[in-house]
Order: structure tokens, then C-alpha cells, then sequence
RNA sequence: GCCCGGAUGGUGAAAUCGGCAGACACAGCGGACUUAAAAUCCGCAGACCUUAACCGGUCGUGGGGGUUCAAGUCCCCCUCCGGGCACCA
């Protein structure tokens, strides 16, 4: 066999290091393998966010598995019980834009694409438990989104409605509105969203949004900054409802509402007769005084009533709608210009009798709140600005507590009371707001409320590689379904499999509806004709659970096993990019929670703490294609190793910023693991030596290494503890390998002993483990390590071991520095004090002045304060 | 407009609790080794002033103010960059 030059002389070669433990890692699936609960161990869920099967993992794949790597590795060295997997979020478009441009089977691409980057994952020398890999694409997954579906449906969780939904003409399929960014599609930057009037099936997510605001105060492990997004993507605001009577009622005869959310929200209230009277939403009851108009939707019920009445009204009001819809296609709405037309109506203000005219604005929504409000130009931006233009009364009834009139529009509610509001005059606003509420309540004309910005979560898409919904239409009807009607199908029925064989189309409606066989089939509870659903589930269902489906990936009777989830969940560790922070990161809380109340697991939460790590960015922009900065990950590992490479994923920058990717910083890295493979090379045989029984004494040289060491187990130690800075520990022992090379004549000379050696390297090569595995594992053998590194215990750092004997102290004049001075460690105050004042700098810098102050700093400076 | 981040040498960054600003690297420069180069090893390296050189000095963490013996770090105001939300009633 040749050997290479490399090989030959010695040197460090991670492509000879590296394959070699690959395969021997392969032939082991034991090796990470979590462990029952019955392990004795405490128990560690680290999970870093499965990619979707592109083919290729790009360099934000290696950063996330990097970190998610190390502190799996570093977790068993600690002796915990770690569950540590990997899986495929294997259904999506891409798969079908694949077919239709190689005519390749989605399924086939995929799983193609599956192994290919399994491989590179495996070249990395990541440490997953390959016994519980999950791939939604594949029955015994999706089976369970469509049971979750089924359990959803019994509990009303699931249901179809008609509404305005999110199209995407690239995709040919529904969004839902966390897919909709800016107005364009999540996957398509350059694709304006397109709003349509289809029947989906939803999730009835808002269900939740209490608790998963709630939740997210209790989340002290996410990061703020996802926390707050949550927060303000479900939008809760606490506001009342209050009935405004329309003046004249009966002269209007209700038309047909065509929008559910239009209605009145409470029960008990005006959905007999539409047009009686208009519920408005106001966060700001208080200031309902000086409401001056009332406000609707251009698709609100009463405003179509009146249109439907009045030719020149309709035609007015269609145009505002027109304008509404072009906003929000173009992503304008934020900055339409307000335009309103004046019904000629009346309605009445509950509170005090007084009639306002009705009016319909471009700008009133009609799926937030009820579609309609109260104008209160006197107290609001939006309010006053409407008002003046159109020459609307604007009526003052708060003031600042302590008197005045401040310019109008005065928004103010803390320190403000109210005046011109009959009885409530000097009233606090924010009691006014509970005690109006309250009376609404108690004269049914109203009631305290809280509204959503969150909607439900539509989950039909029209497309075909994607989860099969498990309904079926009965065309003939029977007892209790209508012909036509919706059937969900029995457990039994289950799975429904995706049809193999099947033409795609990017030509609207899903593929599936054109396949007969599939299309066709029999009502589960008449036998007679029924239809299936053709739509699939949105891929973020498969993304919603699939990491409890990993603790009992193999189970084919349940989802997985509630006495296994329970035992692992929550997720110690969730590793991830923040573009999850909306989409895939609230549709798994809510997802946990469901799961809760069907009585599968106990956790409300589905992980205990939330990383998210930074972008890898290429001259400054994000990696891309288009852009012609993309950086593979296979070239730098084929370059340098995957070592080198995962090593300077995590040494280029901390772990939550974007990260500038610098090929010539893989080769330091390099460079240093060359380094530490010729001095753990050069001294193997001294430290197989010492590890028998410890000399008793120490010598000088011995002593100041192993104070490096320890100083450096606890730097690393700790940075995994909390920070995760793991660009300080790792420069943390380089330093310790500099103080070594630097003490290399000393120790050829003997000047070290074989035990001092033996411990330096053993736990040099211990904190390396979870940062350049295969290194640690060839050096570890190499010294006649016992066992396998990633088992051996994680090194324990020695307070006495490291402290210093001599410490330097700057000393300052006037904060300025003038010298540093070495003190013997643990010196009292005066004795520093003294060292700093005889030292000859600090004398000449004193002379001539008086010393007013000194302050001591233990163990840290000595500032002289002088005049 | 509102809410989060961020701004430190030529570059990535460090300074974790208010206590030596720039650790550790990259790029650069000088040297050793070499016929030569690569690799490796040793050394220099914030800016400016002063000096033949040493020495010495001043300034310096986006800008301005403040608190303090002492500020990259705390407080107030502002600028720029990134991200999120946005007539949400």
C-alpha cells in the first residue's frame, strides 16, 4: 500500500484521520444510541431543526449541526442520557418543480436527495441516532398527520370554511398568512400574493392564542427577540365590544353576509337582524364620548345592506373595496390613502343617545374586530386625520390630569381623565375603560372583549407532494351529510397513500384531483359514491410534531409512545435559524398543545429552550445562488476536514451572530490541529507512561502548565454551561496549545514530569472532543485512551490547580494607567497599596501632589486619586 | 411610526459583575530553514506625535452630553446598519 506524503512523515492528514473513523462510527449504531429511561442517567433532548432534502446542505446546515453536535457530544461526556436525532422534512414544492423539469418522481428525488446528504452528514461526524431518523414523506410518518387530522376534526379543531385566502400563481396553491411575507410568497421574493375566495380546510389554532401569548412570558429559555415576534404575530388587544343601534332600522331590509367575521361576535346580541345594529371593536371605550362616526368595512354586512338599497352608494363602495384589495395585493395597505364615503345613516351611540353618521372606509378591515368602528378623532391618529379631511366633528373628552389642553390628536391614557363624558367625568381612562365595559355588559349593549390579529391556520394546499387529507365528499348524501357532504374517514381507513404514478402540472387545482383512482372511491359510512379530498396538508403539519415522533420513530400503532415522549420532552435544547420564529415555532406550540389535551403528552411547551444561531454570510450578503457566494460545504471538508470546518463554524464568531465565512480562517484552523497532532504525537509515549500511578511532586514547569489546563477546562466548561461563546473556548486552547509549544524546550529537557504530561494531554484532547471529533478520537487512541472519548467524563477543573501564586495589578493615577506590579496572590489590601505606592513610575507620576484617595481593587487595580 | 438586535484595529472578533481595550485568529510585514518555493518555526504589528534608536507622550470602542476615583460596559439625546411588526381600531 502507498502511503501518502503526508502519512508518511507524520503529519496531521484528516482525510487518512477522518474516513477511517467514519467507517468505524458507521459499523457502531450503538455508539449514539439514546439510551431507555430505565439509563439511571438524567436525560438531555438536544435537536437541531431538520433540514428540508434539497441535496446539499449548505453552510447554515454545518453551523446549526455544529453547535447542536458539540453540545450533544460535550452532554454525554457529562454523563447524561442524550437523545440526540435527525430527520427530513421531506414533503414540498421543490420536490414537484424537480418531476416536472427532469420528470423524475418526486418520491424517488427525494429519497435520492435524502441519501446523498445522509452521506454528508455522516462525513461530518455528526453524532445522530440514526435508529430514529423520521422522513415525513413516508407513510409511516404522514399516517399520523392525517390520524392528528382526524382527532382535530372530532374535536372541532379542524373545519372548512370559505374565506379570502392567500394565492400563490408560482406555487398554484393556497398560503397561509405566515407564508405571506411583505405580501409575497415565502418562496417566491418576487411573487405578489393574490387574495381568492376558496373553501380550506383550517386549524383552529386561535383556539389557543391566549395560551400561547400567556406561554410565552414562561419561555425564559427562547430568545427575546422570538418571543416578542410571537407576541405581536398573534396581536392579542384587549378592547371592548359595544353596540351602535342603527337609526331607523327598519326601513332596511338585511342583505345577505357573505363574511362570517362581519357578524356580531357575541351571542346573544344582533345576529338576528343585521342591520339593527353595528358592534364595533375599541381597545379606547373610554374615550366612546367623543365617537363622532362609525366606520365599516367595505365588505361589511350593513355597509352592503345600504349599497344594496342605493346604486350610487354600491358604486362608491365597490370602489373603496377596489382600492382595499389593490392595497393589500401590492402590500400598500399600510399606506393607502383614506378615503370614505358618508352613508347618509345613522346609528346611536349606546352611552349617551347621541346619532353619528355612518360612513365606509377603505381602511376599516373586515377580518380584524368586527369590520367596523368608532371615529374618536379627538384621541386617535388615524381618527383625526379621516376627520379633518372629510370635515367630521371632532369632539375633546380626555385631558391630562392635571388640566390643560394639549394638541389634538391627544392619544394619551396613562395620567388622563376623562371630561365631557356626562357621568364618568374625572375618571381615570384606564378605569373608565373596565367600568364602561362592565355597564355595557350589564345593559347588553356591549361587553368586554379581546381580539386577535392571529388568524386560523389554513392547511389545504392544492398541490400534490404533501400529506393526503383524510375526508371524503358522499356524493349521494345520507342521514345527517347532505349530498356532498364532508365524511372524515375512520382510523381504519388510515393510511391514505399518495398515488405513485401521476402526472404533474403546475396547471391550478392539485394533481391529485385528476387521478381517478384515487379521486374515487366509496362514503365510509353509506358504501355509496364518495369523492376524496385532493388537497394535501400544508408541509409545516409534517414540521409540527415530528419531533416526538423521533423518541418512538418505528411504533406503527401509535404516534409514538406517551411514556416515551414524556420521559424525553421537553426539548432541552432546540437549535435553529430565527426564520422559524413565526411559522414553524408557533404552529408546534400549538400542535404541543393539542397533543396535551388529547391526552398524549404532558408538556405544554414543546422545548425548554430556543437557540437561534446567526446567518453564514459570504462578502458581507447572505449565501446564494443568484448571488454567486455560495461556499460548499463538501469543498471545505475535502480542502481541510470536516474538523477544521465544523471547527471554525463555531470559532469564526459567536454562535448567534451572522458569521462571515473566511476560507483562509478554515486553514488556521488547520493549521492548529496540525500543531496539536504534532505535540500530542511527539509525547504519546510519555503520556501512556504516565498515566500510571501520579509522582508525587511537581516541578515549577509542571505547576504552570497545569494552571493553563485548568483554567482552560473551566473557560470551556463554562461557555458551555451558559454563553455558548464557543469561539472563546476554542480560542481558550489554543492558548493553552501556545503556552505548551512554548514550553516544548523545557519539557524535552525534562523539566516535566511523564504525570504532569500524561494529564495535560489526556484533557487537552477531552476538550476537543466535542469540537473536532475524529481528531479527538485518532489522538485519544494514539495515547492509549480507554474507551471511547465521547464516553469519557468531561474534564473537572482544580480551583487550587489554577489559581495564579502571583498576580499582576495595574496601577492607576487618576484612572489613568502608570504601571502594572506583581503582588503575591491573596495580598491584603495594604500590602498592595504598598507595592503600588514604592513602585518608581507610580513615585514619579505622585510627585509633588497629595494623595486623597486610594482604592483598592482586589485582585484587580490600584488607582491612586491625587491633587 | 412602533418593537428587538448591532456598530470595537486592515479583517473575524475578545473584554461574562463598572476596573490593564484589542485575548485568540485571519490577512500583512520582517527573520530562520531551503538552491528555490511550499510547509513549518521565531518575531513585529490600534492611530498619531517625538526620537538616530531606545525612551517617552497624546488620542482611541458610530457621534454628543452625563454619572463615577474609573465607562466599550450604566443613564440621556442623536446617526447609521440588520431584523420583525405596521391605518390591527
Amino acid at each position: 500500500m502507498v502511503k501518502d506524503e503526508n502519512e508518511r512523515d507524520g503529519r496531521y492528514n484528516p482525510a487518512a484521520i477522518e474516513p477511517k473513523w467514519q467507517a468505524r462510527w458507521d459499523a457502531d449504531p450503538a455508539l449514539y444510541a439514546a439510551e431507555g429511561h430505565d439509563s439511571g442517567k438524567p436525560k438531555y433532548y438536544c435537536l437541531e431543526m431538520l433540514p428540508y432534502p434539497s441535496g446539499q446542505l449548505h453552510m447554515g446546515h454545518v453551523r446549526n449541526y455544529s453547535i447542536g453536535d458539540a453540545l450533544a457530544r460535550h452532554m454525554w461526556m457529562r454523563g447524561y442520557n442524550v437523545l440526540h436525532p435527525m430527520g427530513w422534512d421531506a414533503f414540498g414544492l421543490p420536490a414537484e418543480n424537480a418531476a416536472l423539469k427532469n420528470n423524475t418522481p418526486p418520491r424517488e428525488w427525494t429519497l435520492k436527495n435524502i441519501a446523498a446528504m445522509k452521506t454528508q452528514m455522516r462525513r461530518m461526524g455528526l453524532s445522530y441516532d440514526w435508529a430514529n431518523e423520521v422522513t415525513t414523506c413516508l407513510p409511516d410518518y404522514y399516517r399520523w398527520n392525517q390520524w392528528f387530522f382526524l382527532k382535530m376534526f372530532e374535536k372541532g379543531l379542524a373545519y372548512r370554511k370559505k374565506s379570502k385566502v392567500n394565492w400563490c400563481p408560482d406555487c398554484q396553491t393556497v398560503l397561509a398568512n405566515e407564508q405571506v411575507i411583505n405580501g409575497r410568497c415565502w418562496r417566491h421574493e418576487e411573487t405578489i400574493v393574490e387574495l381568492r375566495d376558496l373553501t380550506q380546510w383550517f386549524l383552529k389554532i386561535t383556539k389557543y392564542a391566549d395560551e400561547l401569548v400567556e406561554g410565552l412570558d414562561k419561555l425564559e429559555g427562547w430568545p427575546e427577540k422570538v418571543r416578542t415576534m410571537q407576541r405581536n404575530w398573534i396581536g392579542r388587544s384587549e378592547g371592548a365590544l359595544v353596540d351602535f343601534a342603527v337609526d331607523g332600522a327598519s326601513a332596511v331590509t338585511a342583505g345577505p353576509s357573505t363574511s362570517p367575521s362581519t357578524h356580531s361576535v357575541r351571542s346573544g346580541s344582533v345576529q338576528d337582524d343585521t342591520c339593527k345594529a353595528i358592534t364595533v371593536f375599541t381597545t379606547r371605550v373610554d374615550t366612546i364620548f367623543g365617537a363622532t362616526s362609525v366606520q365599516l368595512a367595505p365588505e361589511h354586512a350593513v355597509a352592503k345592506a345600504f349599497a344594496a338599497e342605493d346604486a350610487e352608494l354600491a358604486a362608491k363602495v365597490e370602489a373603496l373595496l377596489e382600492e382595499q384589495k389593490k392595497a393589500r395585493e401590492s402590500d400598500a395597505l399600510g399606506a393607502i390613502e383614506k378615503h370614505g364615503v358618508n352613508t347618509g345613516r345613522f346609528a346611536v351611540n349606546p352611552f349617551n343617545g347621541v346619532k353619528v353618521p355612518i360612513w365606509v372606509g377603505n381602511y376599516i378591515l373586515a377580518d380584524y374586530g368586527t369590520g367596523a368602528i368608532m371615529s374618536v378623532p379627538a384621541h386617535d391618529e388615524r381618527d383625526f386625520e379621516f376627520a379633518t379631511k372629510y370635515g367630521l366633528e371632532i369632539k375633546r373628552v380626555i385631558a391630562p390630569k392635571d388640566g390643560g389642553e394639549p394638541e389634538l390628536p391627544f392619544t394619551a391614557e396613562e395620567d388622563a381623565v376623562l371630561i365631557n363624558s356626562g357621568e364618568w367625568d374625572g375618571l381615570g381612562c384606564v378605569d373608565a375603560q373596565q367600568k364602561l365595559s362592565s355597564l355595557a355588559k350589564e345593559q347588553g349593549f356591549g361587553e368586554p372583549t379581546v381580539t386577535y390579529r392571529l388568524k386560523d391556520w389554513g392547511v389545504s394546499r392544492q398541490r400534490y407532494w404533501g400529506t393526503p387529507i383524510p375526508m371524503v365528499y358522499c356524493q349521494n348524501g345520507h342521514a345527517g351529510v347532505e349530498a356532498g357532504g364532508v365524511v372524515a374517514l375512520p382510523e381504519s381507513a388510515l393510511p391514505v397513500l399518495l398515488p405513485e404514478q401521476i402526472e404533474i402540472t403546475q396547471e391550478g387545482g392539485s394533481p391529485l384531483g385528476k387521478v381517478a383512482d384515487f379521486l374515487n372511491t366509496t362514503c365510509p359510512v353509506c358504501g355509496g359514491p364518495a369523492k376524496r379530498e385532493t388537497d394535501t396538508m400544508d408541509t409545516f403539519v409534517d414540521s409540527s410534531w415530528y419531533f416526538y415522533r423521533y423518541t418512538d420513530a418505528k411504533d406503527s400503532t401509535v404516534p409514538f409512545a406517551s411514556e416515551k415522549a414524556n420521559y424525553w420532552f421537553p426539548i432541552d435544547q432546540y437549535i435553529g435559524g430565527v426564520e422559524h420564529a413565526i411559522l414553524h415555532l408557533i404552529y408546534s406550540r400549538f400542535w404541543t398543545k393539542v397533543m396535551r389535551d388529547l391526552g398524549l403528552i404532558k408538556n405544554d411547551e414543546p422545548a425548554e429552550r430556543l437557540f437561534t444561531q446567526g446567518m453564514v454570510i459570504k462578502d458581507g450578503a447572505k449565501m446564494s445562488k443568484s448571488k454567486g457566494n455560495v461556499v460548499s460545504p463538501d469543498l471545505m471538508i475535502e480542502k481541510y476536514g470536516a474538523d477544521a470546518t465544523r471547527m471554525y463554524a463555531l470559532f469564526a464568531a459567536p454562535p448567534d451572530r451572522d458569521l462571515e465565512w473566511q476560507e483562509e480562517g478554515v486553514a488556521g484552523i488547520s493549521r492548529f490541529l496540525g500543531r496539536v497532532h504534532r505535540l500530542a504525537t511527539k509525547y504519546a509515549e510519555l503520556v501512556r507512561e504516565g498515566q500510571s500511578p501520579q509522582l508525587a511532586s511537581r516541578t515549577q514547569t509542571d505547576q504552570k502548565l497545569l494552571r493553563k489546563l485548568h483554567q482552560t477546562i473551566a473557560k470551556v466548561t463554562q461557555d458551555f454551561g451558559g454563553r455558548w461563546h464557543f469561539n472563546t473556548s476554542i480560542a481558550a486552547i489554543m492558548t493553552l496549545i501556545n503556552e505548551i509549544v512554548a514550553t516544548e524546550a523545557a519539557m524535552d529537557a525534562g523539566e516535566v514530569s511523564p504525570a504532569a504530561v500524561a494529564e495535560i494531554f489526556r484533557n487537552l484532547v477531552l476538550l476537543l472532543a466535542p469540537f473536532a471529533p475524529f481528531f479527538a478520537a485518532e489522538m485519544w487512541e494514539q495515547m492509549g485512551g480507554e474507551g471511547v472519548v465521547f464516553r469519557a467524563a468531561w474534564p473537572v477543573a482544580d480551583e487550587d490547580l489554577a489559581r495564579e501564586n502571583e498576580i499582576e495589578i495595574p496601577v492607576q493615577v487618576n484612572g489613568k494607567l502608570v504601571n502594572v506590579v506583581k503582588v503575591a496572590a491573596g495580598s491584603n489590601d495594604d500590602a498592595v497599596k504598598a507595592a503600588a505606592s514604592s513602585d518608581e513610575k507610580v513615585k514619579a507620576r505622585i510627585e509633588g501632589k497629595t494623595v486623597v484617595k486610594v482604592i483598592v481593587v482586589p485582585n484587580k487595580l490600584v488607582n491612586l486619586v491625587v491633587k
